[in-house]
DNA sequence: TCCCGGATCTAAACCGGTTTGACCAATTGG
DNA sequence: CCAATTGGTCAAACCGGTTTAGATCCGGGA
């Protein structure tokens, strides 16, 4: 392991100079920094990361803690973004320092990470609306962005999917499609997404004067097993919906086995539209039928918030890295004409 | 940010006997210590990282490089992996520092990880014969560990499961069954686990004197794209298979949609076996017929491996950290009698 | 009484970088 | 021609811990 030290004295100069010829600064001769560069080279040195982040006070680290379910672990979605995350670092000298933390136990990691000061910024997901993880962030001072929202407007820097904007676009192609009785299966309730998403799908029903029973909104992890728990008991149901709104492409995978359960066609006799984050290695165009989705590859979020925690640390301010997105809402045949056994809506 | 020199000048104490103290040396004084350990509280002492590891040479980090196929990225098992593992190291002040790099860079990685000496060890995945990252790390001399091997008996430390047990185990039961003509859809060639594998398969069929055509062994990635391409070819030939071996459920899935096209009934008029790595988000038992697998949950590798790398640092020698655990047969509704009219064995 | 050794604690060096302030030589300007 | 700049370099301090070598205090044995 050569020091700077040695490659000073190999080169006849101060580490002072060295020091500064890499990591070009201005005030070194064109053809000294030459020299050092290629002694450097010869040598081998690779600076020590540790002195140098105790000399700077940075660290090149960048920390993220992923929520597990205790249950069920990870989203297996997050495995592509956190892909995606790291390959936009990979250019710059930052790493991820990666956590999984069931929720129980996020914020003791957040603490963790926090109060070592080893990470320069954090990166956070699927925030609530008072995320005391946020309010920790905030107050140590730690440079942090978050995907997701867990408010409307939030005072931090973020990237967000229109939520909103995509269940409402699904509720309304359902409504146009003839459908009355559309049942929500959604995410955790706690969660910025899933209450956007339940909004945007409320508003479009109240606008068109359509009543939800709340036996027909479900709250839940975004499994398959939950997706065809939930939608074998509203399918059990008198007044059974013709078409679901999901959260998830698994949990889509869920409502078509109950729907094979109950005999019913998907895409004839029940309708489904899920959200996409793009699980690339089960897509919803290849589900039987082609699922209908809200599309938005959870993978793109990665560059962008990459970007962004650059730009953070770099001294950006926050209200110039927020950002949303809008969704694509792509059609194909789990979605169609209501059937005519369902054609009155849900009484009041 | 309390600094040890300011803790140890509000307590009238050496930064020497502070340190001393924290770290639970035995020459400071009862006392001493005690006075200590509730300074540190009442200030909110915590070390400083950086300087820390600059003093001590080690890092408190592991490191772990994905592989990420450049189509598909990483397969979403790995986040299952990758949560028991961080799990597992949270009690210890060891940190996770998480790269996912496609096989073209995998060295440049391992290559900018490695001579930056920021990581006290690492720990790799899916290997393969003469595995060029493990032949750098063991030539810089940095601790690690491998979950699977590239041989049958290399001589690093490694974990991995009996894969080839596992598919000669799968393969005995479809020919009990009466099946003989058994294709296999395998992962990535060059892997250890793919290899092993095939071995476990061919071995059998061998053993009953069942020939394999090479159109009817494949080997790809493992999503259900891929399971449905290879499944929808080989079921299109002439002499199709009555049975599937594959390497994982989303595989499966593939296969099921292909059979469903053809017309053909799993569990009755084609068998399929998984091995099945457990994904929580959609568990091969609520496949529609149940998966029959072998099954090993990768979750269960993360403690596992954890320990091994924690061993590894402590200086326990390699040879008894190799790990090859049994695989489970799993027998559910996909797997049944060979239909009558795929009686005869493939031509030689 | 004196010396010795163990128990505690401290001063200073060290880890390997970066950064501040000073210095020197070569230009430039008046 | 001398003073003021400027470009390039260096010595030393610094970042915040750990660790080595020594100092001090104490009780006990000779």
């Amino acid at each position: 392991m050569t020091t700077i030290r040695q490659l000073a004295e190999h080169l006849g100069l101060s580490p002072a100079t060295v020091s500064r010829a890499l990591n070009g600064f201005p005030e070194v001769g064109v053809a000294t920094r030459q020299r050092v560069l290629e002694g450097a080279e010869r040598l081998h040195y690779r600076p020590n990361m540790h002195a140098k982040r105790l000399a700077t006070g940075k660290s090149g680290l960048v920390g993220m803690i992923f929520r597990a379910s205790s249950e069920r672990g990870v989203d297996p979605h997050v495995m592509d973004f956190l892909s995606a995350l790291s390959l936009a670092f990979a250019d710059s000298e930052i790493d991820l320092l990666v956590h999984i933390a069931p929720d129980a136990q996020q914020m003791e990691h957040h603490e963790r990470i926090a109060s070592r000061g080893q990470v320069d910024g954090m990166i956070l997901s699927a925030p609530e609306p008072d995320d005391p993880r946020i309010e920790l962030l905030a107050r140590r001072n730690i440079p942090f962005v978050v995907h997701g929202r867990g408010t409307d407007a939030p005072d931090y820097a973020y990237y967000d999917i229109d939520n909103e904007g995509a269940f409402a676009a699904a509720t309304r192609l359902l409504i146009q499609f003839g459908h009355k009785r559309i049942a929500l299966l959604n995410g955790p309730q706690p969660m910025g997404y899933a209450r956007q998403r339940e909004r945007g799908y409320r508003a479009v029903m109240d606008e068109h004067g359509l009543p939800v029973p709340p036996r027909f909104v479900a709250n839940g992890e975004m499994h398959e097993e939950s997706g065809y728990r939930a939608a074998a008991t509203m399918l059990a149901d008198r007044a059974r919906p013709t078409a679901f709104l999901c959260s998830s492409t698994l949990q889509a995978l869920g409502i078509m086995r109950a729907a094979g359960e109950a005999g019913l066609k998907v895409g004839e006799d029940l309708s489904i539209i899920s959200h996409d984050d793009v699980l690339p290695h089960l897509l919803a165009e290849n589900f039987a039928p082609p699922l209908t989705v809200t599309r938005q590859p959870i993978r793109d979020a990665g560059p962008i918030l990459a970007a962004m925690m650059m730009a953070r640390l770099a001294g950006t301010p926050v209200r110039e890295l927020q950002r949303t997105d809008k969704v694509d809402l792509i059609v194909r045949g789990s979605t169609g004409p209501a059937p005519k056994w369902g054609g009155e809506a849900w009484s009041r």
